[in-house]
DNA sequence: CCGTGTGAATGGCTTCACAGCC
DNA sequence: GGCTGTGAAGCCATTCACACGG
């Protein structure tokens, strides 16, 4: 049980909780702190380590119970509760978004919202689209935790500037373009290209 | 010029080069390290020390030149040569991809596959999509860096296999299961959930 | 004079190693 | 006996502060 909890810890965790879920699928009931090391390629004393910062989840000489180490993770991350989402853009990211599949019930998108008339009033996997011009009451008016930012590079700045006068406290943004938001809403990115970056890199790093 | 280079140098280095391509649409020429840095939200002296690992880009008194620095980052990146790319799984995700417009003509998605027989033969986004028996053929005759990996759960493991087993030594996959691949491959991913997770974690931590 | 590049110092994450408990 | 939880050590990333060069 620690002080300070570094960010990269609370990324793990969502890496862990992913293990999780899968050993659990499989009939898993126990896991030690050396195989979920070994699943996310880590050192089994950080594992140990990353979970310690909040509390003492694990058995001694057996390890840890899945289930109820899943659970905690989640009681950590705050998707214990529900967090209702909604998604900006109904292009083709936006349906990805409307379709996913969350491995926790937590997150849950309840409406997307759209510029194209054609777009407002249908369902996609029987979540309602809106108009865009609905956005800011549908905030003030449901408990909205999370927007998705999914609508066009240029369109990103105003749309971010609307969730964040609405309320919006935090926002997942599939165009990496540098936004500045007060200092009390979180903002993150979704790094499709970043990540291919960082693969190349690797690659010439190995000769390739 | 420095000895060993973090990972998270790398990381950031494509956030720099966002930013740069961000600023340089704008019609700027120069761009000083304490600029950077605040567009990134981090200090300028990490900037600094960041580019500092690969050389002396930038000048004394003046900052750095946009387009030399963007240039010299993706020479780091390796992203100045061509990388040819290839997506398996075109179905929601697969399509994001195979419309994706890249900032970096280096990164260059030239087939997709699937396999359902419906989808094979016809293009999206003049990208040609063939069956996945042709998977093995096209990557043997095609210099394939990096696959992206866009099918469901289920099939991930068979598809990750099948890639190392024909040569492929980068991956990028979109779901986040766990899978043991041969120490020369890298293998990364897109975390949605995750990064809704995270966000999740600093409401919390903030009372919400 | 101004901003970069970088040794030196700092701070914080990770590993080590073992006490404690099942 | 075996594995977790954790002080202490080690290491590495970041910041500091200033010499250097335009």
């Amino acid at each position: 049980m620690k002080e300070v909890t570094p960010e990269v810890t609370i990324r793990r965790l969502t890496r862990y909780l992913r293990c999780l879920e899968f050993m659990s699928e499989n009939g898993k009931k126990v896991v030690l702190s050396k195989e979920l090391a070994k699943t996310c390629k880590i050192s089994s004393s950080l594992v140990r380590r990353d979970l310690s910062y909040f509390g003492d989840f694990g058995v001694k000489g057996t390890g840890y119970d899945i289930e109820v180490l899943k659970q905690k993770i989640r009681n950590i991350l705050g998707i214990d509760r529900t967090r209702n989402l909604i998604v900006i853009g109904i292009g083709n990211v936006g349906r990805v978004l409307l379709n996913y599949q969350f491995m926790n019930p937590g997150l849950r998108i309840i409406a997307g919202f759209d510029k194209d008339p054609q777009k407002a009033g249908k369902k996609i996997n029987g979540i309602p689209v809106y108009h865009d011009d609905k956005l800011e009451e549908f905030i003030k008016n449901n408990n909205i935790s999370i927007a998705v930012v999914a609508v066009p590079r240029d369109a990103v700045h105003e749309v971010v500037n609307r969730l964040v006068n609405s309320g919006v406290k935090a926002i997942l943004s599939f165009a990496l373009i540098p936004i500045q938001v007060p200092e009390d809403v979180v903002l993150s990115y979704v790094e499709i290209e970043s990540e291919l970056e960082i693969l190349s890199y690797k690659l010439k790093t190995r000769g390739l």
